[in-house]
DNA sequence: CCCCCATATATGGATATTGCCTATATAGAA
DNA sequence: TTCTATATAGGCAATATCCATATATGGGGG
């Protein structure tokens, strides 16, 4: 007992179920995409790049997760595709974000900036309950 | 057309399935748990009233997903309990951290600085996408 | 030519997680 | 007695996620 199975290194972090640490942030997918759709218009691919910017490690990204978020932001209008069959290779889908994709990630970001503070709440009270103790040791 | 349905409040946000934001922190409540057991033992009723310093609104707060978190954490020895029949009233189960719950949260603690960054990284670029460019009109 | 690889999109299936509703029981107040 | 607060628990449908796999195009190596 005791051994603290660590399966995840932070960047490419555990999958699958197992009793350790891990949030899920797949659903903060969806606002990533927004937000580089909302820099350049471009095809899903290339995007499941781009997100390693956001802290997807490429292990992490699914391509089937990625293109169902996207055709899900789709149905509900949040982002507008055509096909882009002219140049070579395999057809892509060329996103674009739509006005009302814009509202939404607006909206995403108010929620993100509370979930952050929710997060340093906790880091807060994590450090005061397992740091601070040594420091009150040290100063009479 | 662009009407944005904000059906959230940031403190009691949505439930159900909408298209607006809301990112799932589900599973944020498993750490904040054992963050609450450390601090003092205590049982399940009790500790859905203390989730509410981390961002849990109270509306938010499922009994049903509460237990079940707490008797998952139970099956994976992070936390154990008895009942508690001594004082009035029904019965309740004193929750209480384990060793392994503690090596468990420390991990937890790591995820969490992790996604705190990435959600850093999500408000930065956005505000340099929608706020930026009137400053970059300003200056010349 | 054939095979393999990178690019690009999409689906199926098993499992996990969630939200909501409801059931159970105790005890005190109205 | 009925209502409310305390306290725990189960069922079920909707969602979400992970993983494997299928499809197609075109380039490079042998």
């Amino acid at each position: 007992m005791g051994v603290l199975i660590l399966c995840q290194d932070h960047g490419s972090h555990h999958k699958g179920s197992c009793r350790c640490a891990g949030m899920q942030m797949g659903r903060f997918m969806q606002p990533c995409l927004l937000l580089l759709l909302h820099r350049q218009s471009t095809h899903g691919y290339e995007l499941m790049q781009q997100l390693e910017e956001f802290g997807f490690a490429s292990s992490e990204i699914d391509p089937g997760t990625t293109y169902r978020h996207l055709r899900k932001m789709e149905d509900e209008r949040l982002v507008r595709s055509r096909w882009e069959t002219e140049q070579g290779g395999p057809a892509k889908r060329l996103y674009e974000i739509t006005a009302e994709g814009e509202e939404i990630l607006h909206a995403w970001a108010v929620t993100i900036n509370f979930n952050k503070q929710r997060l340093e709440k906790f880091l807060e009270q994590y450090q005061s309950q397992f740091q601070e103790p040594t420091n009150k040791k040290g100063e009479p």
